[in-house]
DNA sequence: TATGAATGAGGCTTCATTCAT
DNA sequence: TATGAATGAAGCCTCATTCAT
C-alpha cells in the first residue's frame, strides 16, 4: 500500500482523537475524574492505552480538552438561541427541553461533575468559570425580560430568576434518572418557577 | 502515674472515631471517594494517617460507616416530621428549609456523590437503595395529599409531584452556592412547583 | 515499526512469569513469606517491583502459585520412580539423592518452611496437605516392602518405616549445609537407618 | 500501700521480663521472627504492647536476648553430660531423649528456625555461631570414642559420625510432628545410624 | 501509527516504637 | 510501672506514563 499523504494523516488523527474524547467523555462522566483510569477509557475507545499519549500529553490534558470542547459546543448552540420563535415561555421551554435532553447528558453530567468535585485539573476549572452559566443567563435575559413585561413570568429581579432557574434545570440535569420511579420532572412542572398561575 | 481507666479510653476513642468521620464527610463530599487521598482525611482530622486504621479497618469501611450513619441520622430526623405544624404548605417548607440548610449539606452532597459515583463500594451503594428518597416521600406524601384536598398545591399524581419535587431539592442541594451571584433559590421560588397561585 | 505478535507476546509473559517465580522462590526459600518483601523478588529478578502485579495479582498468589507448581513438579517426578532399576537398597538411595540434590534444595526448603510457618496463605497449606509425603509414602511402599522381604531392611511396620525414613530426610533437605564442617550426611549413613547390617 | 524496695522492684523486673520472653518463645518459634508481631507477644503474655520496651529496647533485642539465653541454657545442660552413666550407647540416647523432648522443642524450633532464616538480626546469627552446634559435639565426642573403642559404634571418623547424628536429631526435633501419623521417629531408629548391629 | 510490557511515583495499609496519662 | 493511643517509616499495590518493538 502507498503512504498515506499528509491530508489523509490529519483526517485519521482527528478520527483518532474524537474517537478517544467520545469514550472519556461516556467514562468520565460514569466513574468522575479519579475514578476514570486511562485504562478503562482506551477499553471503551476500543484502541491501546500507549495511544492515548500520541493525542494528549496526558489524562489531564485530555480533560481539559474534553471540557473544554463541551463548553465551547455548548456556547455556540447558545448563540442559536436568539432565533428562537415564539413566546417567551415557548421559547424558554425549548432552551430548558435542549438541556434536558438525552443526547446532551453525559457533558453536562460531566461539567457539572467538574464543577463540584475539586479533584481535578485548574485549567478545567478556569474554563468552567469562563464558560459558566453566567454566558447562557446574559444571553436569554432579554426573553425573561420580556416575558415579566408580558405578564407570563413572575415579577422579580429577571437575573435572580433566570440564574435561579437554570441553576435548578442544571442540577436536574445532572441526576440519574434512569432508575427513579416518576423518571425527570416534566418541563411544564419546572416552568412554573417561572411562570404566573 | 496512673493509666487512664476505661471509660476515659472509651470517650477518646468516641471522640476520634467522630473527629475521623467529620474530617472525611467533608473530604469525601468535596472530592469524591476515589477523589479523596487517606492522607487528605488524616489532614484534615489533623492526626497521623496511620492512626485512620485503629478507628477503621479501611478506607472503605470508613465510607460505608459515613454513610449510613448519615443515612439513619436522616431518616431519624424524618420520623420528626409527623408533628410538624401548620398548613401541608408550611410543613413542606420547613422540610425544605431543612434540606437545604447549610449544616446538613455536606452530608446531601455525599449521599448525592455516592449515587451518582459507580467507582464505589458497593455495600454504600446497597446502604443507599435502603435508605433511598422513597422513605422521605412516603413519610410525606400526606401531606401533599392533604394540601391538594385544601387546593393549596396543584392537582396531579401526589407520588409523582413529590418525587420531583423532592428530586429538585435534592439536586439543588448538591450544588456549590457559595460564589454563585445569586445563591441558593429561595426556598418560596422553589415551592411554586407546588403552589398553585 | 509493528508491534509485536500475539505469539511472541505470550513467550514474553510466560519468561517474565517463569524470572518472577524463579526470583521469588529463591528469596522466600531464604527469608520465609512474611520475610520476603516485593522489594526483593523484583531485585533479584531485576525488574520494577510493580511489574510483578502484571503477572500476579498479589504476593500471596505467587507463593501459592510457587507452591502448587513445586508440589506439581515434585509429584511429577516421583510418577517416574516405578521404573527405578536395582535392589530395593538401590531404589531408596537413588530417591535419596535425588531429593538431596542442590537443584531440588529450594524447592524443598520452600515446602518444608511452608510446613512450619504458620503466617502463611492458607490456600499453599491446603495444597501442602493434598500433595503431601504420603504420596511419596505410598508410590514407595512396595519397594519397602520387597526390602524387608528380601532381609535387606529391618523388620517392623513398613508404613511407619518409610514414613519415619523420609521425614528424616526431608528435615536434613532442609539444612544450611553450605557452612558445616562436614556437610550434609551421606546417604550410606542415612540408610543405616533402613539397611540390616 | 508502701512503695516496693529496690529488691522487690527488680524481682518484679526480672519477673516481667521472663514472662515476655517465654511469650515471645512460644510466638517466634510458631510463626518466625518477621511473622510475629510485638502485639502477638504482648496478648501471649497478657501485658500491654508499650510494656515490651520497659524490658527490651526493641522486638530485635528481645530476640537476640531469647536466642542467647537459650543457647546458654542448653550450652549449660550440656556440661552435666559428663556425668552420664551407662554404656555409651545409653548416654547418647539420653542426650537424644533430651533433645527431642517436647519441652525443649520450642527452644530447639526457634534455634534452628533462625539458623535457616536471613531475615534475623545479625547479632543472633553471631550467637548462633558461637554456640552452635560444634559445642555439643566436642563435649560428646568422647563417648563417641568410647562407643567405637568398645566396638558398639560404627568405625570412622568419631567427629563426622558425631555432628551428622547431631545434624539429623536437630533436624528431625524442628519437625511439628503432631499432625503425622507415626509422629517423630524413635530413638532406636534413629540410633542405627550409630549402632552397628 | 499502534501495541502492551515496563517503570516508578504515589496511594492504602501495617506495625514497631514512642508518648501522654 | 503500666496502658493503649498516636506516630511514621516501610511494605504492598495501582496506575499514569514511557518505551521497545
Amino acid at each position: 500500500m502507498s503512504p498515506l499523504n499528509k491530508q489523509q494523516l490529519e483526517i485519521i488523527r482527528d478520527e483518532r482523537a474524537t474517537q478517544i474524547k467520545q469514550a472519556s467523555l461516556k467514562v468520565f462522566a460514569r466513574y468522575g475524574y479519579s475514578g476514570t483510569k486511562t485504562s478503562m477509557i482506551a477499553s471503551e475507545a476500543g484502541i491501546s492505552e500507549g495511544l492515548i499519549y500520541r493525542y494528549f500529553s496526558s489524562k489531564e490534558e485530555l480533560f481539559n480538552t474534553l471540557i473544554q470542547e463541551l463548553l465551547e459546543d455548548a456556547s455556540r448552540e447558545l448563540e442559536n438561541l436568539h432565533q428562537l420563535q415564539g413566546s417567551p415561555y415557548e421559547q424558554i421551554k425549548a432552551v430548558t427541553e435542549n438541556m434536558l435532553d438525552e443526547a446532551n447528558r453525559n457533558a453536562f453530567i460531566l461539567i457539572q461533575t467538574t464543577r463540584m468535585d475539586e479533584d481535578i485539573p485548574q485549567k478545567a476549572t478556569e474554563n468552567l468559570k469562563k464558560y459558566s452559566a453566567d454566558t447562557l443567563i446574559d444571553l436569554l435575559l432579554p426573553i425573561f425580560v420580556k416575558g415579566q413585561e408580558s405578564g407570563e413570568f413572575y415579577e422579580e429581579d429577571p437575573c435572580r430568576l433566570a440564574s435561579w432557574y437554570f441553576s435548578i434545570v442544571n442540577s436536574i440535569c445532572m441526576q440519574e434518572w434512569g432508575k427513579e420511579e416518576y423518571g425527570m420532572p416534566s418541563v411544564e412542572v419546572l416552568m412554573r418557577i417561572l411562570k404566573k398561575n
